[in-house]
RNA sequence: GUGGGUGUCGCCUAGCGGUUAAGGCGCCAGGUUGUGGCCCUGGAGACCGAGGGUUCGAAUCCCUUCACCCACCCCA
């Protein structure tokens, strides 16, 4: 094995891979499009800023897995965790305030978290993700989340369970978190190390605890939708009459509350129904809070993210894999003045539109053809010195059909034509 | 960050103190002169993840380290 390999919990992605990937992605863009969202690309690497100040001191994302580091003129940067305070960033440094809202985005790219690597999770990960930013309806909750409902159904993941739950604004939240901590604290003791760590830094997160899942105090702790304002349930209400309005299936799962500060109102995660470990494949929120951290105006906005790797762990446990472009020809040049006439007729087919492989020149005959056969394409194009000399190739289907021989110029119509 | 498992040719695997480290897939070349898919033959390819020990002798035992896998934590 080579000494040098690619850094931990980073992954190459091979050609074999390609048809997948690019089924994923393709299928995403189409779909977000074919609800007016548009592509932004934002930097991989954000000034440090654009994370702290927005994502939370607290949660594990900026505490203990970012990429922080300094350039060569001091300027200090993080490689991106997230896209969302990304998206942000872009959205006030251009001003987008000012273009009709909402402004409706999607994007896709390589996000780094230093974690321990998993299964389905990797310390350069890839996501796509929308965000819908200028309109503060349940309406717009529920377009995000159609969107992403609508790929994962194109992409043949229509059974994913939708899980649902409102977390309602700030203050809200602050003073159900007062409410859960007087419930908990006297049973601080009963707890797990974890969720006893977790009621100082982030209470609502052992409501989500697996160790205490069945524990009296969970099972029986106050729900935050009892909690909400009026303001907030109006949304919250807004959300599931849309929803069902949609036919949209959904659970109410008050235990979903969100790792990131800046998330208000609604909150979901799409699982698989046999949810393992690392299951979740794609979650979002509404975060009205996060451009006025960023020092903007008060600015709401809802939007998700999904991880592609999860994606196309869970298609291929299912069998599917993408279709690759099948190849049309293969063509096998024989001498010297065969490999000329060869290269001249690969390179007319592939201007046709066709894509032809070129055969290895001095290989034998049969070695050509064994390749050829070996690549799945439906032609190989026989081009000896014989050939070359009058203008001619020998055109052979790979199925087993019968060969003829033919003029260059015909070759085209010939492969294009049917 | 915590706990458990695994590392032998490109891939899958055998070997588990003394073997020229074996096989399958794949790759390359042949099975008479320019015709594939099946079959047959041959070849290339591994200092057994890396570094230290123990031993007359280690892929096989021990330690360290790195990587991968699985779970927790967290998250997509």
């Amino acid at each position: 094995m080579a000494d040098l390999q690619a850094p931990r919990g980073m992954n190459d992605l091979l050609p074999e891979d390609e048809a997948l990937w690019q089924h994923v992605i393709d299928t995403a863009t189409r779909v977000a499009r074919s609800f007016d969202y548009h592509l932004i690309r934002t930097p991989i690497v954000e000034d440090q800023g654009v994370f702290l100040r927005t994502v939370g001191d607290d949660s594990d994302i900026v505490s203990k897995e970012m990429y922080l580091f300094e350039d060569r003129g001091g300027g200090r940067l993080a490689l991106r965790p997230e896209g969302t305070a990304a998206v942000a960033r872009a959205y006030l440094e251009h001003g987008m305030a000012s273009r009709p809202q909402p402004v409706r985005l999607f994007y896709w790219g390589p996000f780094f978290r230093y974690d321990r690597p998993q299964a389905g999770r990797y310390r350069e990960l890839f996501q796509f993700g929308v965000e819908c930013i200028g309109d503060p309806s349940p309406a717009a909750d529920v377009e995000v989340i159609d969107l992403q409902r609508s790929i994962y159904e194109a992409l043949g993941l229509g059974d994913l369970t939708l899980r649902i739950n409102s977390i309602g604004t700030a203050e809200t939240r602050h003073r159900y978190e007062a409410v859960l901590r007087e419930h908990f604290l006297p049973h601080l003791e009963g707890l797990s190390p974890d969720s006893q760590r977790r009621f100082d830094t982030n209470v609502l997160r052992i409501l989500d605890s697996k160790e205490d899942a069945g524990h009296p105090a969970v099972l029986d702790a106050p729900s935050i939708l009892d909690h909400l304002s009026e303001e907030d349930r109006a949304h919250w209400e807004g959300v599931q009459a849309l929803l069902t309005g949609l036919e949209v299936a959904f659970e109410v799962d008050t235990r979903i509350v969100r790792g990131l500060d800046y998330y208000a109102h609604t909150v979901w995660e799409f699982e698989p129904a046999d949810a393992g470990g690392q299951s979740t494949i794609g979650a979002g929120g509404r975060y009205d809070g996060l451009i006025e951290s960023l020092g903007g105006p008060h600015t709401p906005g809802t939007g998700w993210a999904s991880g592609l790797e999860r994606i196309m762990l869970n298609l291929r446990e299912r069998g599917v894999e993408g279709v690759d472009a099948s190849l049309h020809a293969v063509t096998v040049p024989l001498g010297e003045a065969g490999a000329v006439a060869a290269a001249r007729l690969a390179s007319m087919l592939r201007e046709a539109g066709l894509s032809v492989r070129s055969g290895t020149t001095g290989r034998s005959m049969r070695a050509q053809l064994r390749s050829a056969d070996a690549s799945g394409a439906r032609y190989a194009l026989i081009v000896g010195d014989r050939e070359a000399a009058e203008g001619l190739v020998q055109v052979k289907p790979l199925d087993g059909g019968d060969q003829r021989e033919m003029r260059i110029d015909e070759v085209v119509a010939a492969l294009t034509g049917v």
